[in-house]
This record gives structure tokens, C-alpha cells and sequence, in this order.
DNA sequence: ACCGATAACTTTACCGGTTAAGTAAAAAAT
DNA sequence: ATTTTTTACTTAACCGGTAAAGTTATCGGT
């Protein structure tokens, strides 16, 4: 029972050649349906199953797609790769997922093991402390396509798929001041990474557009996680002088400060506003729900899948594209003035 | 730049044959430290990358372990899919994970998948609707070591990983009747399910024990999410019974509990009380926090993993096992009465 | 009646490794 | 000095497929 059933089993038991019945299997037109047939069924009956490693050594494609995250508990994640999940399977690809946990070392380990195993493609969100980009130009150089998605390196020759991410900050900020408020800190992240440097400067832009001088030390740059954000809250607070609203670079981030809030008594929204970038399933139970900049996550996953698949489809004609996705502003429980302007 | 460079090309670098290279890179004692040295040299310095694919044929196993989850963006799995991968990565596998979305055709598909992939081992999670046991039984007679967790099928000689459902559940409700609560409700997912079924038989255990008759209508089954426990709670209001406190099978059941109870005003915790199987992350940050019976997850993906990396090790003398792990109970802000008992 | 085309296979070669079975020269044993 | 063992390689075969290049028998066209 423990031998796997191959194609020279069933070759030998209808007494024809094994490449007839890889032929026959793959409705290839050099056999006849009288043969396919009797293939077929007794392929069924014995119970064959194709060996992907064998086919995909021989055809020099996996049908596969490597996946690099830093994180998955967490809910831009989870639900960023169940889109990704389901958008490849409607094409007939697999996903191999493997999750960096936030360390670039783990990372370009991930990517050596995923070129390996010959992915067709690589669909990476890289690191919060991502800086060396050797890892990623030797995949340019291997040839394997690569598309980043939300956390991406730019200036290396691979397309992107990212949430309007400056804008999206800056059209919330700016009607978050017009709506009469004032005193805005922000929590920033890394501003090497691009979603804290293009978040930072959609808020600078609205600031300044609206002529509201941010002092220095009310914008702190930290990480994207929830302890990030409890330090950040933390640190303005010792500072004595708190804003009126912090605006936080991730949800979790938001979720930081909400919790080192609670610890200290300052109460929200009573005491101070939260909006952050990003909200999960969980917002709406949270009281009070943080107002937030809503990323359409499915989306960018599902975006992310077509232009790899596109890039491996057709090596030679596409293009490094750059995609960014347009965001929505959600009003919950915080930032209630904002309602209506 | 596009060719990988394979041990023929280093071989014919050097003037020796390719098994020498292999043999070289793989450490075996036929060759000379010398000639290693050498080897290893010009490997490093061509850029060579083993060839997964092609070797996991020839060496018939891919050090690759198959993992099918329901669904990805729930706190449960998504915790225990990242302990999954820690150990896996830390004992040298790599995880392939598929997700079946809840839906057992998927699952099924999915399994076949990863077979065909000829995966070392499978570590399964089995949807709210899996009843058909074919593909496991599949599974068995190819001899592919496959080892569940949490959801499992029991009875097909495949070994499990369970929390202890039931004793965690009992100790649960018993210590709730004990410090007053006499009318509870539960909305208990499906029977069919190890996690239904042994959740529920502890819940009724501690209510026979403690001599508290439960109404037959206060015992409600349906799925695991989100929207199961909205519909349960939304069928026992419409009864015009309310019970006093809820108890929810998993924790979206619980939230989903919340979220109908909000929409017809039924206060939390005031007019009811929820207490769940499961938490999140997130609990703290929801008001009222539900109190809930904490599952060890990050041992549980752990164990599941160290069972299955076991059973492909040792395919001829590892037996079957059955491992529950303790849970414990955490008194949030619903349920108050619980405290000190 | 002869020729080229087509249909329906088969043979050979290869993908990039690993394992098993040689082999020649050097080292150790008798 | 001769035999045996060991060292350090090489050659051959295989893993289970796919792709390319034959090979017949049949068929349509002229």
C-alpha cells in the first residue's frame, strides 16, 4: 500500500508507454479518446496521483508561489493572505507561506529556501527593519519575478502594490483639522519603511497645508506593534504636554496607546482622540471603536496575485508597474467632531 | 543570468564528477577535506543553490509538512499557525499551508494537493462541516503520517492534539453554578465536531452535577463564527427567555453573542453575561472583556508539530497518541460573580 | 498505384539531484 | 613482498515525470 501508484504502472498494466499515459492524462491531442479513456479509467481505479515534484523538475515550473509576510496575528495579515490565498487557488497556484516575524534575517533565509524550491514567484511584504536589499537583488538577478506588497523597496526594478498611503493620510488629516482640531501627534513607525515615511508625509502635508505648526517631539518614530505604540503614548505623556488626538501609523499601534492610556487614567475619547491607519474585524467591539483610514486589504491581495502571475505569464513584456489602492475614512467612536465636515 | 547554476557546472569547473560535488556539499566522508574545500569554494563563489525540486525527488522526501486550516484571520488559528511554523522552521521543515476556508471540498482538494507534493506529513485542522472521512482514509492507506489538531477526526488511527474541551469546559461551568449563576445558556457549535461535542458534554456534566436542570432550548447548536452566535442569541431573545449568562463555544460566537445583544439593547454584563471557550488578543480591549477558558495555543501548534515530525522519523514504532492539554480559566469583566469562588 | 500527410503511438533524452556499485592508487597488515 | 583495507573518486542507474524526435499504419489526393 505504500508505494505511490506512477505512470509506468498503469503503462505496464495496459501494455503502452508511459509517456502515452502521461500524454492521455494531460489530454494531449496525440491520443485517441478510445485510449484516453481506458487511461483514464484505470489511472481512477489504481488510484494515481501525479507526482508534483516530478512534474514540475521536468517542466521547470511549480505552478507555485512563494509568500513572505512578517507577521499573520495580525488583522491586516491574516486577512491580506486569505485574500492572496483564494485569488491564487482561482488561478491554480499554491501558496507557500513563510513568516519572517519581523526579522530581516529570517527573511532572506525564507527567500533562499523559496528560490529552492523553484517558486514561480515571489509576492513579499518585507520587515519593519528591512534595510539590506542584497537578498532581493539576487532574486533580480536569478530572473524570478517579485512583486512587494504594503511593505515594499522601491528603486530595484520590482513592482508594488501598496495603499495610497500618503494620500489616504493626508485627506483624513486635513479634515480632521478643518474639523477644529489642533493639537495632532503622530506615532510614525520607521520612516525607512515606506508605509511610516508616506504616512508621516501625507500628515506633514496636511499640517502644512493647513498652516498648523506640529512641534518636533509630537512625532515620535517607533515600530508598527502594539508595544510601539504603548511606548509612544508613553513618551508623550512623561512629556507632560498631551495632544488632543494621536494619530497612530498601524492599527495595533493604536491599540498600544490605548491600553497605556487605561494605565495612566487618561481617558478616551474624554482626554484624548485616536485615529490610526488600518482597522480590524475586532474595531467594532472596542470601546471607544477608533476612527480609522480603512485599507482595502482584499483588494491589494488580490492585486498582488494578478501582477505576479503576470509577471511569470509573461517574463518578457510586462513592465514594473506601481499600484496604490485608494483608501476610505471609517468614523467611529473617536474624532466624533469630524462627523460631517 | 537567467540559468541556476546546477553540480554539473561546478563539476565541470573543477574537472571532477558531479556525485563528488554532491557528496562534497553534503559533508560525506568519501571526499577529502581538500577537495571539499575546493568545492565548497567554487559553490559559493557560482552561486549555487540546491535544487529543492529535484532533490526531494531523487531523495524521495521534502522535509515539507502539509498544513490545512480553516480559516486564517480568527485568533485561534492564526496564533497556532505561527507556533506552528516557529517549531517547524526550528527543527529544519517547511510548512505548506492551505487554507479550506470552512468547506470540506476544499479540504479535501487541498489534502490531495499536498500529497501530490508528497509532503513528509500533514497537520490538519478539520472545517465546522467535515463529515466525510474518505480523503483521511486516503490519506491512511498511502501511509502519509498525518496528525490533528484541535478540530480532529478521532477513530481512523491518526493521532490528535486536542485542548481538554471537556474538563476545561467543566471546570468552567461548575465553578460558575458555584458562585451563583443558576440559569445558562449555550450556544454550542456542532455536535459533530470534538470541540462541539466534548465542550458541550462538559457543560452538561457540571450542570448534572450540580443538579441544575438546563432547558433544552438553552442549548443551541450551530457553527463556530461570528455569525453563528449573533443567529443563537437573536433565536433564544426571540423566545423571550433570556438566561442569565451565555456560555459561547468559541470566542467569535461570543462576540457575535455581543454584537446581537447590542443591537436588540440587551445590556453587557448588566442584563447578560457571556463567557466563552477561547479568547483573543483583542479581549482587553473590548468592553466588557469576556471571561474566558484560555487554550494553550502556542503548545498546542508546538505539540502538533513535535507529533508529526516524530511519526515521520519513526514510522514504525510510534503509536498513536492522544494529547490534551489543561486550560484555565480568565475572569474578566463579564461574570464578576466568579471571582474569589 | 504512388506520395505526402495525418493519427496514434513509441523511443530516446533530459530535469538536477541521490544512492549503489564500481575502480585505481595509497596505506596498512601479514 | 604480497595481500588486504582504506581512501577518494567515478560510473551507472534511478526518482517520476515532460519534451522532442522517431516510427508505423492509415488515409486522402491525384
Amino acid at each position: 500500500m505504500k508505494k505511490h501508484v506512477t505512470l509506468q504502472d498503469i503503462a505496464d498494466k495496459l501494455n503502452i508507454s508511459k509517456v502515452s499515459v502521461s500524454k492521455a492524462l494531460r489530454d494531449h491531442p496525440d491520443i485517441s479518446m478510445a485510449t484516453k479513456q481506458r487511461i483514464s479509467a484505470a489511472a481512477q481505479k489504481m488510484g494515481y496521483m501525479p507526482n508534483f515534484i516530478a512534474r514540475n523538475l521536468s517542466s521547470r515550473q511549480s505552478n507555485t508561489i512563494g509568500l513572505v509576510v512578517p507577521k499573520i496575528a495580525h488583522h491586516f495579515f491574516a486577512s491580506a493572505i486569505e485574500a492572496i490565498y483564494q485569488t491564487a487557488n482561482l488561478n491554480n497556484y499554491e501558496i507557500i507561506m513563510t513568516v519572517s516575524q519581523e526579522d530581516a534575517a529570517h527573511e532572506a533565509k525564507h527567500i533562499q529556501t523559496l528560490l529552492s524550491m523553484r517558486v514561480d514567484g515571489l509576492l513579499v511584504s518585507v520587515t519593519e527593519q528591512t534595510k539590506d536589499r542584497a537578498i532581493f537583488e539576487l532574486v533580480k538577478k536569478r530572473g524570478t519575478p517579485l512583486v512587494f506588497f504594503d511593505r515594499v523597496i522601491e528603486g530595484i526594478g520590482f513592482s508594488t502594490v501598496t495603499n495610497d498611503d500618503e494620500k489616504g493620510t493626508y485627506l483624513a488629516i486635513k479634515k480632521m483639522i478643518q474639523s477644529g482640531y489642533t493639537r495632532i501627534a503622530h506615532l510614525a513607525g520607521y520612516s525607512h519603511s515606506n508605509i511610516g515615511y508616506n504616512r508621516r508625509k501625507g500628515f506633514e502635508l496636511a499640517a502644512k497645508e493647513c498652516k498648523l505648526k506640529i512641534p518636533d517631539y509630537w512625532i515620535i518614530e517607533g515600530g508598527f506593534g502594539e508595544e510601539d505604540g504603548y511606548e509612544g503614548f508613553m513618551t508623550l505623556y512623561n512629556k507632560g504636554d498631551l495632544p488632543e488626538v494621536i494619530f497612530a501609523v498601524t492599527y495595533p499601534v493604536a491599540l498600544g496607546i490605548q491600553l497605556a492610556a487605561q494605565e495612566v487614567g487618561v481617558k478616551i475619547p474624554d482626554k484624548l482622540e485616536i485615529i490610526s491607519f488600518g482597522g480590524s474585524i475586532y474595531n467594532r467591539f472596542i470601546s471607544p471603536s477608533i476612527t480609522y483610514i480603512n485599507q482595502p486589504i482584499n483588494e491589494l491581495g488580490a492585486k498582488a496575485i494578478e501582477l505576479i502571475i503576470d509577471e511569470i505569464k509573461n517574463p518578457d513584456t510586462v513592465q514594473e508597474q506601481h499600484i496604490t489602492l485608494p483608501t476610505e475614512l471609517i468614523i467611529c467612536e473617536t474624532c466624533k467632531k469630524m462627523i460631517g465636515n
